[in-house]
DNA sequence: TCTGGGGTCCTGCTACGA
DNA sequence: TCTGTCGTAGCAGGACCC
């Protein structure tokens, strides 16, 4: 039996909403007299990226995880900025709320977009198209930011109908888009076919190497060929998915409450480090961080992940599991550090990352013999700490090994997003 | 071109117990 | 008791996404 909206459901009506250049227009609210110039949002340092840049910015070449260096030498003339995570968040949380006004069933991909099934909103509120251009006009009315909207039976094709419903870059400024793009389920197939297969989803630059070798260029000539021919270039699970989104089948459904299967923080340094102990300081820090944030979401984790990057972009990962899971700060970090100290970080360390997998719920969390012999001590430290950074800020207190003269400095989501700031602004 | 940070998912391998 | 097989968990790495 089909019900309403369900992935059976060939009548469903998917939206899915990207906003345009998400960061740098939200600056521009906050800073109109850089409306019209080649802006970019993103790391300024010589190993930072690109996060976002204007629509002058791209006619020049700049593009999204691009290198700020080279960002530069394309763009001399851009202002750069630093990112603002929180303030993206902040606004990107109003819009998200702003899409629920008209269904429940929203799921957001990242702060900037997000999958709206509106099927079974589509008596109260009209049909999927109206519903999107409705979004775009409140989205413009209340926050000053212009999004595009793709209307489409699947998540699949909604993604690919926003893109092309999105403003493009010219010598002569910004070309605007048509704002709305509909693909009728049938219009799927024709829609879809022309497009270069690596518009499909999971084929980036390995999977598009090996189609290219099948004489794959574009998603019809994909479709065109066995599910067993695929599976044999790409694998299994890919080869599968691969066939089925070109024969445009897409079942997935809109999962408004997706949780996190890990929760993690990493850092570049601006310069290589190449001691063991200020990476194990830093190690100390991240897993902090990281245990703040697995609090945050209510989540305890039993895999601690400790990743490094050396100098010639070589990366490991090293990780251990532990009997019962963990969200203390303490706990993360004397497991990441146990990891550490099995590497050699003398041809010097690039990045170093820790993560925590394995989540469950923290209310669920298992006692352990720790506990018993000292009875939630460590939990009570870390709802302390959490209730002090909570009223006093993040820097207010941490570790006592992260203590130095210039105080505590705690990484924070956001904080280096987009790469280390050896440059002063 | 010299490559951030936060994630998800998949694959291949190994170890281990039934 | 020994050996082979199977399922599962853990681990490491790769590919991909925004």
């Amino acid at each position: 039996m089909s019900r309403p909206g369900g992935p059976d459901d060939t009548n469903r009506s998917i939206l899915h909403v990207d906003m345009d250049a998400f960061f740098v227009s939200v600056e521009l609210l906050d800073r109109p007299e850089l409306r019209g110039r080649p802006v970019v949002v993103g790391g300024a340092g010589d190993r930072g990226v690109v996060a976002a840049a204007s629509y002058e910015a791209r006619a020049f070449g700049v593009h999204s995880a691009q290198p700020s260096v080279r960002a530069r030498r394309l763009c001399p003339d851009a202002v750069f900025l630093h990112g603002r995570y929180d303030r993206y968040a902040e606004v990107s949380a109003r819009v998200m709320a702003l899409f629920r006004m008209f269904t429940p069933l929203v799921e957001p991909i990242s702060l900037d977009e997000a999958f709206l099934d509106v099927t079974g909103a589509r008596r109260l509120h009209g049909t999927g198209p109206e519903i999107g251009a409705r979004i775009r006009q409140r989205v413009l009315d209340e926050e000053g930011l212009t999004c595009s909207v793709g209307v489409a039976p699947s998540k699949f094709i909604a993604k690919l109908a926003s893109e092309s419903a999105k403003p493009r870059a010219s010598p002569e400024g910004p070309v605007p888009g048509d704002g709305v793009t509909v693909v009728d389920p049938d219009g799927v197939l024709a829609f879809l076919h022309p497009l270069p297969v690596q518009a499909l989803w999971g084929v980036g630059p390995a999977t598009l190497a090996r189609l290219e070798r099948l004489g794959v260029s574009t998603v019809g000539e994909l479709a065109s060929l066995s599910v067993d021919a695929v599976v044999g270039a790409v694998g299994d699970a890919a080869g599968r998915h691969l066939h089925a989104l070109a024969t445009g089948i897409d079942d997935r459904d809109v999962e408004p409450d997706r949780r996190p299967k890990s929760v993690g923080h990493e850092e570049t340094f601006a310069r290589d480090l190449h001691r063991p102990v200020p990476l194990e300081r830093e190690v100390v820090r991240l897993a902090d961080s990281v245990a703040a944030r697995l609090r945050q979401h209510g989540v305890a984790g039993r895999t601690i992940i400790l990743k490094v990057r050396f100098g010639d972009f070589h990366t490991i990962t090293r990780s251990s599991t532990v009997p019962t899971p963990v969200d203390g700060g303490s706990a993360i970090a004397r497991a990441a550090k146990e990891l550490l100290a099995a590497i050699d970080p003398s041809p010097g360390v690039r990045l170093i990352g820790v993560s925590v997998s394995g989540l469950v719920d923290g209310a669920t969390r298992q006692l352990t013999l720790d506990d018993a012999v000292r009875p939630r001590a460590w939990d009570d430290a870390d709802r302390a700490v959490d209730e002090i950074r909570g009223r006093f800020g993040a820097d207010a207190i941490g570790p006592a090994t992260l203590a130095g003269p210039e105080g505590l400095h705690r990484v924070r989501r956001g904080e280096q997003q987009w790469g280390p700031s050896d440059v002063d602004d």
